[in-house]
DNA sequence: TCGTTAAGCGTGCGGTGTACGCCTACGACG
DNA sequence: CGTCGTAGGCGTACACCGCACGCTTAACGA
């Protein structure tokens, strides 16, 4: 058939993804996109049916960097590998952050991750609920955990102002510890893994 | 002085947080807040230097609603009881939950709720990195699993698809078998509170 | 009563997402 | 090789947004 596409999804959600690396995420917008890729604006809408689409084709595009395949180690470890690959994509691109967590239901590839995770809590004894209670324990430390680290309050700034205020003295304190406590993500996923071994 | 302030930062809100309830968070807008209020649209910001400060007071007055007053009970039912309440506000306001969580770290409550789940911990034996490591892992499974909740992906429209779908075998079996699962937030929460015992 | 001060708001600007319809480059076919 | 149908590309326009600016006006102290 006449005229094939110039552009994959890819190379769109690319071309979006280098527009809020660089600008940040309020500079996301359908002409500073089509700008990017040296189009008209309107020719975006030929690839996507609204912007919210293009935003669910970056997080997909971020997620899909992740590698879906348990390293060789005890299951607690290939989990928490897993885990980690998933956080560290994600931080990869920080401006993106809102997006990813507001658009990864509807991604492919975190769909193929939870699979992959479901499939090692399988091969380990974990069957129904507590399957699914393992698996919603995770994903919301996981995203929880995410959001903690790029939004406060143990280390934002506008908890900063909190954390300084005498009527929350052991906020305070603990705000202080927190910069002290090397890698709190991995110990906090000890703690639910922990959690979940002793059902 | 002259001409006091016919508003309170609270009846703001509160017109706010009744346009996002009424009409959806697309429809928050300084327009619709101000018509809703019978004010023009300028005469807010006598109270409010940007939009980002009154979403900032709608989640404020949101988590505000919660008793920080930890009841008479053991101490682990002592934080659940206290991330329960949290979970009931947030999801009290099903369209506000992306607003709460990308401003909760402005809050002044949250911060009140903070120093009480602080206070408990610090009563049973929780001190320096554990206890930020305590508070970092309720924080983190409260603030996902609520998304997790709202957002799917165990029970979303999207991810409707991608259980149906034979690719993933596994995530389709845990999806059916998370339907039936009574109050997964509160089992989540005890693999939390288990590992954090035990830590 | 009058002056002062801040509350309230009308106008306007630069930006947004996207509906609509035109133009045109291309691949298939006679 | 010409021609045609199709779908990609895009220019224009509209409704709406956040908010800067400066005027009008209500309420208090003197």
């Amino acid at each position: 058939m006449p005229r094939p596409k110039s552009l994959t999804p890819e190379a769109l959600a690319a071309a979006a993804l280098a527009v809020v690396d660089r600008d940040g995420l309020p500079a996301l917008s359908m002409r500073a996109v089509a700008t990017e890729l040296g189009m008209g604006t309107m020719s975006l809408y030929r690839y996507v049916r609204e912007k919210t689409e293009l935003e669910a084709l970056v997080v997909d595009l971020i997620l899909s960097t992740v590698d879906t395949q348990p390293p060789e180690a005890p299951w607690r470890e290939q989990i928490a590998v897993l885990v980690r690959r998933v956080r560290d994509a994600v931080a990869a691109h920080p401006h993106a952050i809102v997006l990813t967590m507001t658009h990864r239901h509807r991604s492919p590839a975190l769909g193929r991750w939870s699979e992959s995770v479901l499939e090692v809590l399988a091969a380990n004894g974990f069957t129904g609920a507590r399957r699914v209670v393992a698996l919603r324990a995770l994903l919301s430390y996981l995203i929880g955990a995410v959001q903690l680290e790029h939004l406060g309050p143990l280390t934002g700034t506008g908890t900063a102002a909190m954390a300084a205020n005498a009527e929350f003295p052991l906020l305070a304190e603990t705000a202080r510890a927190a910069r002290s406590v090397d890698d709190g993500f991995q110990r906090g996923l000890e703690v639910v893994l922990r959690g979940m071994s002793e059902e």
